[in-house]
DNA sequence: CTACCATCCTGGTTGC
DNA sequence: TGCAACCAGGATGGTA
């Protein structure tokens, strides 16, 4: 699940849990995720000092003392989940277990093990290969109207294609992809330099919109995803197209085009969903 | 540059 | 009920 918001909320629940803490072990249950793990990698988290933990993109950045940044990506199934009880038996797919000095243990878990951690200099973060070709933050001054237009001028793949461009802007997924599209009323199909002036205003405008408001509902939970505090994100319930084909969104409620639901369509291999009526 | 495909994995859902 | 096919939040790298 873990787009944007996902993301942003697994850090807002693991802040209170780390920062100012130490690891006071870290066990790590296999030796790869989607990639090795660091060398040592255990061995060198152990004792540390949490400094911050914050985002960029959908990466959780847990900066420790020493100078150097615990880098994770949770994939598509990549959970952080948050035990106060370390009896509690490990899970399946329970990879990594991050114990502190308070007896608080967070796990990472991943069944499908797309997720991945580093461990990296935090002076070099930025140039890291991770986040060195990473586009602006949505939710950042640094994303506009004009920036997206910029980055989409000449670009001749189409507009999903491009929202899910991590270069062009970075951490959007392809649920709040789909709901972005659907708020600027663009088709998921138009060509992507075709999105200039008032409609990258509209675009840049409905991101920040769609972003902001899942992050306020902790997230969107499938199945049985959680966000770090046990809770289940919300936002789900708003979505106004991603997983409702056949059903009528808003806009064609509103005018009363039962004949127009939702579509689903297939654009680099996954699933897009739009509304026909509302999106041109 | 672009589109398209396969790939890394496991598990839940769907359809026969 | 059983089983196989299909699908899933991401990202990369190869090919044409």
């Amino acid at each position: 699940m873990p787009e944007l918001p996902e993301v942003e909320t697994v850090c807002r629940g693991l802040a209170p849990i780390f920062e100012g803490r130490r690891f006071k072990q870290v066990l790590q249950r296999r030796p790869d995720l989607r990639f090795p793990l660091p060398r040592d990698f255990a061995a060198r988290l152990q004792d540390r000092r949490i400094e911050t933990v914050r985002r960029r993109a959908k990466y959780i950045l847990i900066d420790l003392d020493g100078g150097e940044t615990l880098l994770c990506h949770l994939g598509m199934s990549g959970r952080m989940v948050i035990s106060g009880d370390d009896k509690l038996p490990l899970a399946p797919h329970d990879h990594i277990v991050f114990v502190t000095e308070e007896g608080r243990q967070v796990r990472f878990n991943d069944a499908r093990r797309f997720g991945f951690m580093d461990l990296l200099e935090t002076a070099r973060l930025e140039q890291s290969r991770h986040l060195k070709t990473l586009g602006p933050e949505p939710l950042g001054n640094a994303f506009s109207g004009p920036v997206l237009a910029a980055a989409l001028k000449g670009r001749r793949t189409s507009i999903k294609a491009a929202l899910l461009d991590q270069r062009v802007v970075a951490g959007i997924g392809n649920i709040y992809a789909c709901e972005a599209l659907y708020v600027a009323g663009l088709s998921p199909r138009r060509l992507a330099q075709t999105v200039q002036g008032g409609r990258a205003e509209r675009l840049a405008a409905a991101v920040k919109e769609v972003l902001t408001r899942a992050i306020a509902a902790g997230g969107s939970s499938l199945r049985d995803y959680v966000q770090a505090s046990g809770e289940l994100g919300y936002f789900q319930h708003e979505w106004r197209v991603y997983a409702k084909e056949g059903e009528l969104s808003p806009a064609s409620r509103e005018a009363g085009r039962a004949d127009l639901p939702v579509r689903r369509i297939v654009q680099g291999g996954r699933s897009t969903f739009y509304c026909p009526l509302h999106q041109r």
